[in-house]
Formats: C-alpha cells, sequence, structure tokens
DNA sequence: GTCTATAAACCGATAGAC
DNA sequence: GTCTATCGGTTTATAGAC
C-alpha cells in the first residue's frame, strides 16, 4: 500500500503521546498501524527516527491568535482597562483549546512528555516552539503592565500552561476516578476560572460572562 | 556492609524520580548505589519490589497542616473574611512548601511521574495520597463556600497543585535555558501569586504582605 | 515494497563460588 | 552478604527471499 508511511506515522503519534517513547515497542507501533515490522526501518530508518519525525507534526501547531492580530482589528484595544480584559480573555481561551483540543490533544501530550523526560529531540523543541510561545505571551503581558518585573511577566505567562499541563496529563486519573461528564465540565470550568483569575491579577474589570 | 540495602533505596529513589521507572536500569541502580547488582535482588526481590518500596517513602510525607488544626488555634477563624483569607494562605503556602521543597523533590517527582504514566502502584497511590489530599482540600473550600458546585471546589483544590507540578518537571528546562537565579525568584513569586489568586477568586480581601 | 527469519544488544533475574 | 558469570527473555535492527 502506498500510505504505510502514512499509518505508521499515526500510530506512532498516538502511541508515543500516550505511553512514552521508552515504554512504546517498534512491534506495537507495527500492530496497531497494521503493517509489517520491517516497514519501520524501511521508512524510517530507525524508531528514533520515528519519534523526531511525530514531532515534526506536532509542531507544526495552527499559528496561533496573537496580540498583533486582534490589534489590527482595533488597534486601540489596549488603552481602555475593558479592551486589556477582553485581549486577555481572547488569547487565553485560544491559547487552552488550541492546546486542550480533545481532537488534536496527542500533539501536546508529546510535547508534554519530552519536556519532562527530555531526549535528544529535547533542544529542538524548546527552540522551535517552547521559547516562542513563551517570550510572546510574556511580550504581551508586558504591553498590559510595562513596570512588571521578568518573573511576574513569566508566571502570567505560563498560567494557562499550568492548567492544560495539568489536566491534560491527570485527565485519565480524573476520568478513571471519577467520570467524563465531570471532567468535561471541569474542562470548561478550569477555563473560565483561569482566565478570571488572570484579568483579575492585572486589576481588571472581570466581563459579565467570566463571573 | 549494613546498610547497602539503604544506599540501594537512595539511589533508587533519585533515580527513579529523575528518569521514571522504564528508563532506569538495575544497573544504573546498583552502579549510583556503589554496590554490586545481586544485592538488588538479594534485598528487595526484584526491580519492580524495589520501585514499590521507594513509594512507601515518598508517601510518608510529613502529616500536612490542615483546616482542622488552624481552627483548634482560633475557632472563629472562618467567621470573617479576613480570617477565611488567612486560611488560605497558610494552607496553600504548606502545601506549596512541602511539595516544592528542594530538598524532598523527588517525592512529589517520583509521585507525579506515575500519575502521568501509571503503573501497578498507582491504585495504592490515588487510594492513599492522592485522594484523601483532594479531598481535604475541597472539604475546606466548601466551608469558605457552602453553595459551591462539585468542580468549582475542584479546581480552587487543585490550584497549587497544578503549579507545583508544573514548575517542578520543568524546573531543569528552566534552569538550564535562564538561570538558577531566575528559577529561585520565580519559585517566590509563583507560591505568592497563587496565594493571591486563590483569595482574590473568592471575593476575600488579600494581605498586605501578598500584594 | 512486503514479509520472515535472525542477528546483536540489552535487561532482569539467578545460580553458585567464596 | 558479596561477587561473577550466565541464563532466558525481549527489543531494535538487519539480511535476504519473494
Amino acid at each position: 500500500m502506498a500510505d504505510t508511511r502514512e499509518l505508521l506515522l499515526n500510530a506512532a503519534c498516538q502511541l508515543f503521546a500516550e505511553y512514552g517513547f521508552s515504554k512504546v515497542t517498534t512491534r506495537m507501533i507495527a500492530q496497531k498501524a497494521n503493517v509489517n515490522l520491517g516497514s519501520i526501518h524501511y521508512y524510517f530508518g530507525s524508531k528514533e527516527e520515528l519519534y523526531f519525525e511525530t514531532f515534526r507534526i506536532a509542531i507544526d501547531a495552527d499559528f496561533p491568535l496573537t496580540i498583533e492580530k486582534l490589534l489590527a482589528v482595533d488597534p486601540n484595544l489596549l488603552t481602555t482597562p475593558e479592551g486589556k480584559a477582553y485581549a486577555i480573555q481572547r488569547l487565553t481561551y485560544d491559547y487552552y483549546n488550541r492546546h486542550y483540543n480533545f481532537l488534536e490533544k496527542w500533539k501536546r501530550q508529546l510535547i508534554f512528555r519530552e519536556m519532562f523526560s527530555p531526549s535528544p529531540v529535547y533542544p529542538k523543541l524548546v527552540d522551535k516552539v517552547l521559547k516562542l510561545e513563551s517570550d510572546k505571551m510574556m511580550e504581551f503581558y508586558f504591553m498590559l503592565v510595562p513596570n512588571a518585573s521578568l518573573t511576574e511577566a513569566f508566571v502570567w505567562a505560563h498560567y494557562p500552561d499550568t492548567q492544560a499541563t495539568y489536566y491534560l496529563m491527570a485527565e485519565t486519573l480524573i476520568v478513571e476516578n471519577i467520570s467524563l461528564d465531570f471532567m468535561a465540565e471541569l474542562n470548561r470550568n478550569v477555563i473560565k476560572t483561569t482566565t478570571r483569575m488572570m484579568i483579575m491579577l492585572l486589576d481588571l474589570p472581570v466581563p459579565e460572562m467570566l463571573k
């Protein structure tokens, strides 16, 4: 078949995201993809190169919403407290939804696993994704609070990430020990609470829909 | 030597916490402990049983500060907004410091790894630690906001944990890419910001020292 | 390109000398 | 209790038939 490579890559993305590199065997991948074991080395050379390849996909995320895009629509957005609060709300929701989208969950799962158990891919991941996202978000908070300290801006910029990471990784635990419905409601509540927190922390007016 | 067992256990705690069960080999443990490979099976029977043994230590944490202890000192603590804010501050700081203590960092690291990559230890861990801590904290927030929803209380109860998890796991990444000093200042800032957030979320007065 | 058979390396565990 | 040598099993990777 022509798409053996694609089948393998798909299976690898799911498996590596769920169990991590060392717990996934090439036999598991071949079986899930319904192709022959030898194909892995035919198409990718080695297990490690297949692993690296999954990151090429995970990293190619849809380009995020940025403050520049919001300012292009309304150049005066950051001149009022309500506008600032609105910007936080939009950026936080966008970030959280992109990284906690059930359909593409595996992408962030894969990245988080790599953060916590670094492999040779990790320096590349830092340069191409994590640093860029972090700097972009810190830049935005410095627009809002020009005299903020570096650590303050860092903590603010990473708040949505701390929430997304935790609940993404603990999802199985919560679903198994409580329920799937609870997890879904929790998901809605977390994003709402996180956004409200960000706005309150910066002493801005909380929009009605977040109360 | 009499403390071969102790040496092995020590090495195992550090290694399992840092790299996870599947990436650590018995040979690595024996080498780090400077004892013979055979000793592992002499003292613990198997790699898995040694792994379980590290959890016996990690789980035996110092008993946490509870709202009951605070109420024993001042039974009227929760009758004023200032008292409620004080209770949140004490409990949050206690939780964060216990779980993010640099000296005993490995304990939480080990537990987090188990949460994200469950092994046969995990059901026991859920029952003996995670469920207890979670329920205890949720109970406290229900005292403060009796008509809160389950998910609201859950999100509040787990906020310190989301922060501790994230920064504990990302510590290496931050230290290597920015600096150790930055990490130390970040650490102080995170606990302060988290506590302030908890208090603001519940519409309570923020103590002067947290502003 | 696909498949089977197998090589080469590694790991956990054990046997047995001391 | 400690140590060496080695077994048995699994894994990645490869060689070679088709």
